[in-house]
DNA sequence: GACGGTTAGTTGAATCGTCAAGGAACCTGG
DNA sequence: CCAGGTTCCTTGACGATTCAACTAACCGTC
C-alpha cells in the first residue's frame, strides 16, 4: 500500500477502465451486427488483407493481432469453415502454416471496412483534436513498452 | 469509404487497439494469479467496498462496473458461492436485490488491492508524465461521451 | 381490482478465450 | 544418425460472456 494512486490518477484510471470495457464492446457489437464477426476476427482478416500475398505465418499473424497462438488457431478454424481463410503449409518449414485470405474473405473485408471505420471515427477520432490524437499515440506507446518489458522478463530463464 | 483515417490516426488506432487488447489481459492474468478473480470480478468487489454499507442495488452496480445485468447476475452467483458477497432483498421494491460485500469479501479486496494497484501503476502511471495522465483523462472522457450518446440513441423508441 | 406495459433480475444455450497437454518438425552436439 | 531440447501449431476441457427468453413485481388506467 506504499504508493496509492493520486486523485488525478484515480480519475484517469476509472475512465480508462470504462473505455477499455466499453469501447471494444461497442465495436464488437457493430461488427457482429453488420458482418457477423468478432472484433478480433475482423482485425485478423484486415491484417491479412494488407499482408503480402494476403498471407501470413500463423505465429506472425497472432503477434500482429495481439492474440495467443491458441486463440488464432481456434479462430482460423472458424474462418476457414466460413470460407474466408485457407490454411497452407509453408514450404521451408514443415511445422509452419500460413493463413491465406480467400477472395471471399477479401470481399468481406472490403464490404465491412467502411462501416467499421466510420464507427471508429465516430466513437474515437471525431471526439479528439489532432493534438489529442498524437497524445493518445504517445500514451499508448508508453504503456505498450511497459507491457513488452513484462513479456521479456517472463521469458527470461529464472 | 468517404473518410478514411489519416496517417496519425491509423498509427494511434493500431496502438490503441493493442492497448485495449493487451492491458486488460495483463491485469486479468495478474489478478487471476494472485487472487483467483477476474478483472471484472475484482472491479465489482472494489466498487462494493467503497459503497455506503458496502452494498449496492444490482442494476446500479452493473452500471458502475460497466457491465450488463446478466453478466453481473452470473458473476454475483459465483462470488456468493465463494462467500465474498451476499444477496439481500431490497425493502421498498419487491423486485430489487442488493449485492452486499461480506467481511470475507472485504478482507479479500484489502488483501488484493496493493498488488493490483502496484501492477496498474507499473504498467500505466509510471510510464506517464502528469500531463499525460491529465491528457489521458480528457481523451477517455471524450470517448466516453460518444459512447454514452450512442446508448441514448439506441434507447430511443424508433 | 384486474389489465397492459414497463422494470429488475435470473436462467440456459451457445460462443469465445484460456490453459495445459500433446504431436510433429526442426536443430544441435556428439 | 539419433537424443534432447525447442518451436509451431492444434486440441479438448473449462470458465466467462452474451443473447434471448422468462418470472416476478411494479405502475397506471379504467
Amino acid at each position: 500500500m506504499a504508493t496509492w494512486l493520486s486523485e488525478d490518477e484515480q480519475r484517469a484510471w476509472r475512465r480508462l477502465g470504462a473505455v477499455t470495457m466499453l469501447l471494444p464492446a461497442a465495436l464488437e457489437s457493430q461488427l457482429q451486427r453488420d458482418a457477423g464477426v468478432t472484433h478480433f476476427g475482423y482485425w485478423v482478416l484486415a491484417m491479412l488483407s494488407e499482408s503480402p500475398g494476403r498471407s501470413r505465418r500463423m505465429s506472425e499473424l497472432a503477434a500482429l493481432a495481439n492474440g495467443s497462438q491458441s486463440r488464432l488457431s481456434h479462430l482460423v478454424a472458424k474462418l476457414e469453415e466460413r470460407g474466408w481463410v485457407r490454411r497452407e503449409k509453408v514450404g521451408d518449414d514443415g511445422r509452419g502454416f500460413s493463413a491465406v485470405l480467400t477472395d471471399a474473405g477479401y470481399d468481406m473485408v472490403v464490404a465491412t471496412a467502411p462501416s467499421h471505420v466510420a464507427e471508429v471515427r465516430r466513437l474515437v477520432f471525431d471526439a479528439l483534436s489532432p493534438e489529442q490524437v498524437r497524445a493518445l499515440d504517445a500514451i499508448c506507446a508508453a504503456i505498450m513498452s511497459r507491457l513488452a518489458e513484462c513479456d521479456e522478463s517472463t521469458e527470461l530463464p529464472g
